[in-house]
DNA sequence: AATTCCAGAGAACAGTTGTTAACTGCATGG
DNA sequence: CCATGCAGTTAACAACTGTTCTCTGGAATT
């Protein structure tokens, strides 16, 4: 379906892929609502209103950013979730597999920790919608354990979320750790791994506690 | 010992109360590193070189900002947490607590979530000195309570920092529900304190956990 | 009453910003 | 092979930025 595509498309491409990695470096020491479009463009090699041939504003770039830190890790999540393996040892694995993922793509984690709360309204959003979306995916793959027996979707996308909120804070903690001495990044290891472990365990004892009066 | 301070000191006060809440205003919609000095006089209505009678830079307003958003707020947390009350009751308290704080100071929260892993060097030490100090005193009235006998200081402490980014994850939420129908905050009201009830749960039943193999 | 101090004003600086318009050169489709 | 399309260039715009230096009026000190 997709043959190569012509020398036009491509240089076009490739440029957009310039603009993006260059505002990713930019945007290591200072926020979204900061980047000025010359700012990119110098760091890249190209006039200014090259800019606009690839994006509206940068606003519109940080959306594409978005797009592109969040939109190819549902596989990961997925397959972190799934109760295949059991208890600890799943643990132990996802947080493992968080540290890879700031240790190989620290810019972007950094870009989705700042801009989450940042002050570009249309990148909020994004962000809101694809954490919303893993949220959900967690879900769905809670629900098979055998162990959401008797769990409503209220309380299973409750859980998810506090699983996917565990998850950002924990890859931005690898991510404050990542020039520190590898004792500081086993420590951050062994906080995130109770962490969710605590978290595992009220969700084992969440059925059984004692039912509240009725206001 | 501090006598009412002259003519003089108190219109410098005035005139940096005056600085630091239009910095607040303007911060509502964008980033600390995007505020410009001359900005911020402009909306006070003062000459722009009067800004360094107050402040090196934008980024020392910063810092000054997160003194005033979180440095009045350790005996709040000191009390919410202590075992007076106990389980579902303190859960419920807390959340409606929260719920009024970020009702009565938006601003001042909306800041700290955002520049908590925001662009500035400086603000982020600020604020992640202030949230350690939060957790440490989280952990100083957890220790109090007869449930935590046999709990290692690492595992106080860490039980104390997964309260505290609750708090700030929850305080982020009832922020962005600050203009939505009230369904929604009640909404928010509920999935946190399900959240924090699933952490005390875990908090109860955490001696009873199966022993680890070494490794 | 005379002197010092200092918060804020004013003007000027070199450099930056986003956006516009009209252009050029080259890959593309007819 | 020729006409069209379009990524990127060039030049110019008004507006904005942080910072410096000099000045002023009135409170604080002596």
């Amino acid at each position: 379906m997709s043959h190569t595509l012509g020398v036009r498309q491509a240089q076009k491409q490739k440029t957009r892929r310039a603009l993006l990695d260059a505002a990713l470096a930019l945007l290591e020491e200072q926020s979204l609502s900061s980047l000025g479009l010359r700012e990119v463009t110098r760091a890249v090699g190209v006039a200014p209103t090259a800019f606009y041939r690839h994006f509206r504003s940068t606003a519109d770039l940080g959306v594409a950013l978005v797009e592109e830190a969040l939109g190819s890790l549902h596989p990961m999540i997925r397959t972190t979730v799934s109760p295949a393996e059991d208890g600890d040892e799943r643990i132990d694995r996802a947080v493992e597999l968080i540290a890879g993922h700031v240790a190989a793509h620290p810019a972007h984690v950094r870009f989705i920790a700042r801009e989450r709360h940042g002050g570009v309204q249309p990148v909020r959003e994004a962000i809101r919608a694809q954490l919303a979306r893993f949220a959900e995916e967690v879900k769905a793959e809670l629900a098979k354990d055998p162990l959401s027996a008797g769990w409503s979707d209220d309380d299973l996308l409750m859980l998810a979320g506090l699983y996917v909120d565990q998850m950002l804070i924990t890859a931005s903690l690898f991510l404050e750790a990542l020039d520190a001495p590898e004792e500081e990044r086993r420590r951050v290891t062994e906080v995130a791994t109770r962490r969710m472990r605590l978290i595992a365990i009220g969700r084992r004892h969440w059925a059984d506690r004692p039912a509240r009066q009725a206001g």
